[in-house]
DNA sequence: CGATTCAATCGTAAATATACGATGAGAATT
DNA sequence: AATTCTCATCGTATATTTACGATTGAATCG
C-alpha cells in the first residue's frame, strides 16, 4: 500500500488505522459479521460462506489475527476462529470515542 | 491494493469497508481528528499540521471526499474542508451497529 | 499586467494488498 | 502405511496505495 510514514504519527493514530483496516475490506467485514452472528467460533466453513478461494480467506484471517481482532485455536483437524473479546472492546471504545464527537453543522460560512 | 471482488459482497459490506478505509490510514485519522477538534472548516493549514507533503495531503483529502466523509468549499484563495454531517452520522450508525453486538466469550470449547 | 499564493493534478517510484493455484504440514481415519 | 481432510504458506500476477517533486489552474494583490 505504499510506504505509510507511521513514525510521524502517534501510536493511537496508528492503532486506529490498524483497527480500521480490519474492516476496510468487504471480505473481512463478512468474516467478522459471520463470527458475530454465529456467536461461537466457526472454522473452515468460512471458506464456503465466502465467495473466495481458500487461500484468500486464510490470508484475510491471518491479517485479522495480526491486528488482534481474531485468534485461532487449533482443534484438529479444524481450526476455530473467535473474536478476541479484549481487542473487540478496544475497537468499540476507540470508534465510540471518535464518533461521539458531534460535528458542527455550521461550517465554511 | 489488489483487485477486491466487490461484486460478490453486499452493498452494505462494501459501504462499511469504504467508510473504514477513511480511517484506515493514520494521516486520514489525523485529518479527521483535526477537523473535529477545530469544529469548523480548516483550510490548507492541514499541510502544516501534518508531516506530509502538500501533494500527499491533497491526495488523502481527495480520498476522503470520494468516500463522502468530507466536502470542500472553495473560498478563495483557500479551500475549506468540512466533515459531511450526513455521512458522519451514517458512519457513526454503521460502526455503532457493528460494535453493539456483544461477543460471546465462551468459544472454541 | 506580473507576481504571489493556495490547492489540485500529473508523473513516477516503491511498497502493499488482493487473489488464486499449487504445495506443504499435521492429524485423524481407513 | 496410505489416504483423506483441514488449513497455512509459497509463488506469482495484477492493481492499488502511499509519497513526493514538479507543474498547472485559479484567484488575489501589488
Amino acid at each position: 500500500m505504499g510506504v505509510t510514514k507511521t513514525q510521524v504519527f502517534t501510536d493511537k493514530q496508528n492503532r486506529i488505522a490498524d483497527l480500521a483496516k480490519a474492516l476496510a475490506h468487504p471480505a473481512r467485514v463478512a468474516i467478522i459479521q459471520h463470527l458475530l452472528k454465529e456467536k461461537s467460533c466457526v472454522c473452515g466453513d468460512l471458506v464456503e460462506v465466502l465467495p473466495l478461494a481458500q487461500a484468500t480467506v486464510s490470508q484475510h484471517l491471518k491479517e485479522l489475527k495480526q491486528i488482534g481482532i481474531l485468534h485461532g485455536e487449533i482443534n484438529p483437524p479444524r481450526v476455530c476462529y473467535c473474536i478476541n473479546e479484549t481487542v473487540w472492546q478496544e475497537a468499540k471504545a476507540i470508534f465510540g470515542e471518535i464518533f461521539e464527537s458531534d460535528v458542527e453543522v455550521a461550517c465554511c460560512n
